[in-house]
DNA sequence: CATGAATGAGCCTTCATTCAT
DNA sequence: TATGAATGAAGGCTCATTCAT
């Protein structure tokens, strides 16, 4: 798959590298090629032999990254059985991966950059299919255990997978120490609770809360 | 014995008003004040008699914005009583003004623009004061709860805040339409959900969720 | 010679005053219209009631700066008699007055603003008739000088006059405390001269160069 | 191996000489960097590549120009001997150059420019040390002319060295045509002195009045 | 007369993109 | 293929000037 030069793959791999770093840094408009170059160690001239301009590279960056985070929440989901402990670790992978990474966790909080709407359709699509892939997984996972009677049935699957992604990306950022998250998980007062948990603690929690309610019985 | 329009309060209004539409539509970056001007009838240096500069126009924008957010959702949860009722009127004041207000929400996503983060101290603490009063509000609701014994103490409310927000925002979301959030809720394939479903019915279920759990008991 | 109105002369002269200010501490050009009339207690467009732009108030002011200064000097000058003792007098009134409004001599500075090129002829021409004037007294007391014997007779009167003037604007810089100009008086080493005499000092000293030449005899 | 015109130098020159015309013609505010640019045949953003910024280039030119000013004098006053002699040649070193880049003097008067108070130390004091090793050549000429017993001793060098600057820069500008300075040279009546002299003549009438003074004998 | 809100031309500066080498 | 110098369009911001009140 790489291409004819055997340089030339290994090339493109350290500008998405190095644009992860810059568009995580500084998000979309603020970076800029200059600094792409310089982190990847090439001349800017250079990244136009590889990507079209600064939204062909975007966009290859953003897909690239989310091929990382799927590969790694595939790998921990993989060696579970049972809808809920895949669930568990599906959060916990996208956690881990971020604490790991948390540039890309930045990088993908530019994505709903409104400057970014006008996109070539086929980058946008590329985008959306894989995040689209990350949530069909979510929505397999729940309604396979709805199947296996581990998960209630009245509630669609889609909307049970959309309350876990929207838990597990607050708390993804809490544990990346995103300012206004963190905010959130300080502002609770005298008794406060302790924000900075481990993400093992933190996904188990998030499932608790998911999978038994907050209710008190 | 005034300038050609004495109304200074009403432009500054008006100013702000298509300062969130322009950031809403574009984001920080790619917003220029010609636009914003254009937007609210005005001359470009108009504006620098309101407002210091771009960043002091987005902050006092984004202030404003919170403060109409938070406005909507006290106006809701005032009505009830009971923790969990004010967290579900809490829930859709929300997606209600947000539904209202589409711009609003795309407005809060440029929040984490990077090129943001080193800004006039006083303002970002207004903007923070504002989004942590929103958390701690929530917070407080929970512990409440728990108080009265409608919620399970075992948790700490500050992580249960967390995933009413996180749930919340992702609903919001994909109530408001956003590309992928959209998908998210629509790639549950045959047996989907139905994604579009009204404000009210998702923050029904969205309760549903937090407060019983996905558990089938 | 005043206006109509009793206020109107006062205030004009309120604003050259202002404007003198202004323009000393930042020059023409960074100089604001704005700034001037904070300085005058006015507001900006009642200037233009005064003044017909910002040229024609920097050489109102230029004027009447030139104006205060000929009749120090003058002043002074009238008390003495004999060309010598005259010229002394009238280097001592240039660095008093220039020591007691420091301002006047940076706003002469910027005279040799090139922006000012493209003047209006009336208003430049009476700038170079008040200058001219100064300079033809000098030029008139080295005649008469010349005349009554107490100077060589070998050398143009106009030289010598500026001789006199390069001298006493050099001496008043750095008795007014110039940056380059001090760095002049302070750059004569280890047994450097003692830059900051009195004006008294100064003008003696320069009126000994003149006259006696600095020639060992 | 190298980009469209790999003469960086001799750009940055081109660029120097450039800017020295405009900044000369226009003074340092009323400058535009687009006129610079003009003037050098190039594109605006190409001055970015050589310097920071507009105060950037303003003070590379001017110690660009004050090194060639010191260059031409010291090549002229090198070839004499003998404190007088060495400081006549100054003098007519400083006329001759001016003359024949009557710029240089136009861009000299702008240092006093208010603007560039708050400059970058470096630069200030790169500027500052030229000009100041200028004074401090004078004065050390003046001290050898002392030790030699050619120069009257009971004078501070430094107010010496004083009054021979200002009377060179005063005829520097009658000899450049200076308006102002013009103007001076004319003011002296029917039998004016004649102003136009070439440089020699006038850097030997000043020198007289420096050594022998004015003073009938 | 006086005001000061509004205007808009113009400037400095940045940066994606091109292209000669 | 790689470079990096050059470009020029575009944006933020200032401020002299106007004019409705």
């Amino acid at each position: 798959m790489a291409g004819r030069n055997p340089d030339k793959e290994g090339r493109r791999q350290a500008i998405l590298q190095a644009a992860l770093q810059v568009f995580a840094r500084k998000g979309y408009e603020p970076a800029t090629l200059e600094a792409v170059a310089r982190e990847a160690g090439l001349a800017k001239g250079t990244l136009y032999l590889y990507f079209k301009n600064k939204e062909d590279l975007y966009f290859h960056t953003a897909v690239h990254v989310l091929e990382s985070l799927q590969d790694s929440i595939l790998e921990k989901s993989r060696r579970c059985s049972g809808a809920l402990d895949r669930l568990r670790a599906t959060a916990l992978g996208q956690f881990d991966f971020f604490v790991r990474h948390r540039d890309t966790l930045q990088m993908l909080a530019a994505f709903s950059h409104p400057g970014l709407a006008r996109l070539h359709k086929r980058l946008l699509a590329a985008m959306m299919e894989k995040w689209a892939g990350h949530l069909q997984r979510i929505t397999g996972l729940v309604e396979e255990g709805q199947r296996a009677g581990a998960i209630r049935p009245d509630i669609p699957p889609g909307h049970i997978a959309l309350a876990f992604t929207g838990m597990a990306s607050q708390v993804a950022q809490v544990l990346v120490g995103f300012p206004l998250a963190k905010s959130a998980a300080t502002a609770s007062g005298p008794q406060a609770g302790q924000p900075r948990e481990s993400a093992e603690v933190m996904a188990d929690t998030m499932m608790r809360i998911l999978v038994e309610g907050v209710m008190q019985r």
